[in-house]
DNA sequence: CGCGCGATTGAAGCGACTCAACGGCAGTGG
DNA sequence: CCACTGCCGTTGAGTCGCTTCAATCGCGCG
């Protein structure tokens, strides 16, 4: 079937406005925008953004819907690097060489700004406002990636993928959407790759917390029954450091490792 | 014993030169470059340049020596996120908040530009090539962050060191040093929370890869024998996601897993 | 000199990976 | 309209590697 063109062209500060917006910089209403024309593509779930190694003329800033950033080896395994959404920066990998070192595909529905790289450096040189909205996206995609490493660097695997939900839930009341209620649009495969795990993990980690009654989950359905409770369990970390300097050592949860599965 | 001072004041255009070398960029000798005044701040091993849940009234670009990133949990539990070296960018984890998310400290001694925010953003706008130079900086600490998580990611321990060797020896030759005799300056506790392992874990990691004649290792001295080889074994990944796509399956190393050790 | 910390090595237990089979759902094509 | 085919998700069983606990050695610093 015939899609219909996917690129539109939004003239007029009216869009600059809403770029600056979803960058979470305000703006005085007075306040003179430049009228470039902000070009803006839409992509049906399952295509691609970009791809791994092409050359890197723009960088994007997610509007609406969700994209997952990955890198595929040499061997073909997918490693997953992060989840992309309304706001986040998208491209960026790109700006220290010329090629983008992982590819991106919409798992919805979505649309982005495309912001070419003249145009991106015009635009923060004459718009300290945008200047201040990309350092804090680019800012907070850094905090992404630190909160992945320490996703992973749990050692049980029902933490991470704690943690994992704790993130999302966070991540969506920052949206003004509801922090309980989860539709995932990853797969098991996808958010394995992402915690570093298997996917069958995955299914057994779900199927614990669930146990526990800290969510309820079907299929990609997940709810948060136990907010507090899950972020309690997110906590535990692998054997501290010998309480070598006077941290203080307040154990909120767990004695040792993780959970003892209450039948 | 009293130290000597740590607070210099370099004045002048030539610090600001400096800084745009340390970030990548090249400029014109003619440009007129502000002679905005640019702090220093020296730090011995050991001294910490700012704390976790710090204010941030500014951002540091390396000058010289090795600074390890670090969250500390509840229970005592050091997370270390990174470890940064001479033109990388310290301190933009508050960017988009106002606190430090992480605290940094010094593994040798070392100095650093300090560029308090309102003449970061001051100096971005008044100067193209910085804010390339900190887009530049920014992307590669992102670029490092997701080779975390791909060390991370790898099953094998023996595979997340051998990637964590291949990536240090990078940047060594990145920074025009040799890339063959890596000096660590830190503890394998260090290494082995930032690949999310044990540190026992690392040592006999170091062990196994000393006995396959890819490297020799003396305490913290570490000397790459077969750089190829040390790469080929690093790309080891977790079993492949079913070779779904026509992905060039060419495999180049390991059968599946890691290694039989060679007595 | 001795204390502390870092590094190494050993032993034992358990948790995650791999392989495998099955049910469910969606998209496709006969 | 319905079979067919993939893929996703779940669950089971066995193996193996990592974690944890522990002891030892070496080095640097007070």
């Amino acid at each position: 079937m015939n899609k219909p063109p996917m690129l539109d062209l939004h003239p007029g500060v009216c869009a600059v406005h809403e770029m600056l917006e979803l960058l979470g910089v305000s703006v005085d209403p007075g306040q003179k925008l430049p009228d470039m024309p902000l070009a803006v593509r839409r992509l049906r779930a399952g295509q691609s953004l970009f791809f791994e190694g092409a050359p890197a003329p723009s960088i994007y800033v997610v509007r609406a819907g969700t994209f997952k950033a990955f890198h595929t080896a040499e061997d073909g395994y997918e490693q997953v690097f992060g989840f992309a959404r309304r706001g986040d920066l998208l491209g960026c990998d790109a700006l220290s060489g010329d090629r983008h070192l992982m590819g991106t595909v919409a798992l919805e529905d979505a649309s982005v700004y495309v912001v070419a790289l003249p145009d991106f450096y015009a635009l923060a040189q004459s718009l300290p406002a945008f200047y201040r909205g990309v350092m804090r996206a680019v800012s907070g995609a850094m905090i992404d990636l630190t909160q992945l490493a320490d996703m992973m660097a749990a050692v049980a695997s029902e933490v991470r993928l704690a943690r994992f939900l704790v993130h999302l839930s966070r991540r969506m009341s920052n949206c003004g959407q509801s922090a309980k209620s989860l539709h995932l649009l990853m797969t098991r495969r996808d958010i394995g790759s992402y915690l570093g795990v298997a996917h069958e993990t995955i299914s057994r980690s779900f199927a614990a917390l669930a146990t526990l009654q800290l969510v309820k989950v079907d299929q990609r359905k997940v709810e948060i029954l136990d907010l507090a409770g899950l972020q309690g369990f997110a906590q535990g970390t692998r054997a501290p450091a010998k309480a070598s300097s006077g941290a203080a050592v307040a154990r909120l949860r767990p004695p040792g490792r993780a959970l003892a599965l209450a039948a």
